[in-house]
DNA sequence: TGTCATGTGTCAGTCCCTGCCATAAATTAC
DNA sequence: GTAATTTATGGCAGGGACTGACACATGACA
């Protein structure tokens, strides 16, 4: 049942204290207006050792998010090979909602109580698009070994751009409605990927085997081959 | 020939004074090993007067990203009134450029430099994405008068988001080869832009009349009838 | 039990940034 | 042209984020 040692497990108690009184403490007074001073008292621990948890004040708000971007990271290289970009990068979303969800409660509150503090803090809803971004590069690397494609074309970076600015603003509608469940979040997300689904082209988020060179006309051709039985 | 009197004309002078000092301190020793202090001194002023110019190091880096974020809401303004919004978006963006290419030479180049040092800078491209969506709820605010719709509906969100990702995504690319004109940047934001608009479908940005309730039948409706003549 | 590794606390120090007050300069009024 | 007013600047003190160095204490392991 407990693999890890004694010391293990109580790194991963405090590292959870400073996150929790942290949270509690941003909420309460807001995140700027708490000192790292005052988040280590109330985690029972020095604010030197906060500094050895968390490089930033930033990253004991963000590290939950962050977890979740290693969690999409694995789903996504858990999808079939045949799936197209974008779809698997919609399922790899779906996986990590759900693992949060199977997850103890309390970790799902926590879990929102971070969502909503990024959202209402412009300092930490800028460190989260950071992190995003820098997670943007790992996902690009992924799909471009999926479709066999060098990791410096366009393609997979406007997929796995487009991606992420779809989940941002998804999320972003989700905590102007209603943050209390997992649910309105999902359905949130299911309604942008739909709207995306619905605007673009199919056969979009692949390489294009004979690249049309240019004009309007010729467009119809693309997707109607080869892709219709995955 | 002056308006403005000697007090204004100075101002612009110590502060083109202190972006200058910046760029060159930024490019010779790298961002965050170049102190404010050291800014101060290169511009021949105090510390304490740094911060009456500029709020956060920061700022006197993204400085010149912002001031076109200001022309680009302008430009926006200045399109016609049945352009379609990506199609608007797109050619702000084009007057943007042509803009700062009809201004001083000299303001090319630190434009460029000031480009060059964010994308190579961790903290000043996350400064700089924030701005970036600080701007994107104005455009939204635009696009949704523009269209007569809400400024919460989720379109003009999407298709706002849609644009600054392209945008980004182009800017990233056009660093990776080439920073040294602005040709070659109009050149990756015109083959980005044409991405985009290869990979959406025919009417994507504008509200449908007819919206489809749901159903994944029905979807091939959408786009047939009246886009075709814009 | 004793040795070793590792986490923690204390301290000093740097840097970013701010409020406050005095001074100097430019603008305006007379 | 001089006086009064506005406004930019400099100096100073201080808070808060973060870091390196050292000493101490606590789990791990033989």
């Amino acid at each position: 049942m407990s693999q890890p040692g004694l010391r293990e497990r109580k790194k991963q108690r405090t590292r959870l204290a400073l996150v929790d009184a942290a949270l509690g403490l941003f909420a309460a007074q807001g995140y700027e207006a708490t000192t790292v001073d005052q988040i280590a008292a109330a985690a029972d621990v020095s604010p030197r050792t906060f500094f050895r948890y968390f490089a930033t004040k930033e990253d004991v708000a963000l590290s939950l998010p962050v977890d979740g971007h290693e969690v999409m990271l694995r789903e996504l290289a858990a999808r079939p090979a045949g799936e197209a970009p974008f779809t698997a990068l919609g399922h790899a979303m779906r996986a990590v909602v759900a693992e949060l969800r199977e997850g103890e409660p309390t970790d799902v509150a926590r879990f929102l109580r971070a969502r909503e503090l990024i959202e209402v803090t412009p300092a930490l809803f800028a460190g989260n698009v950071r992190r995003m971004m820098e997670n943007e590069r790992r996902l690009i690397a992924e799909v471009a070994r999926r479709e066999g494609v060098s990791p410096d074309d366009h393609l997979p970076h406007f997929v796995v751009a487009l991606f992420t600015t779809v989940a941002r603003v998804g999320l972003e509608h989700c905590t102007a409605r209603s943050a209390d469940d997992l649910g309105a979040l999902t359905e949130r997300l299911e309604q942008m990927l739909a709207l995306a689904e619905r605007s673009l082209r199919p056969g979009w988020d692949r390489p294009s085997r004979q690249a049309p060179s240019r004009g309007p006309a010729g467009q119809f051709i693309e997707g109607s081959s080869g892709q219709v039985a995955t």
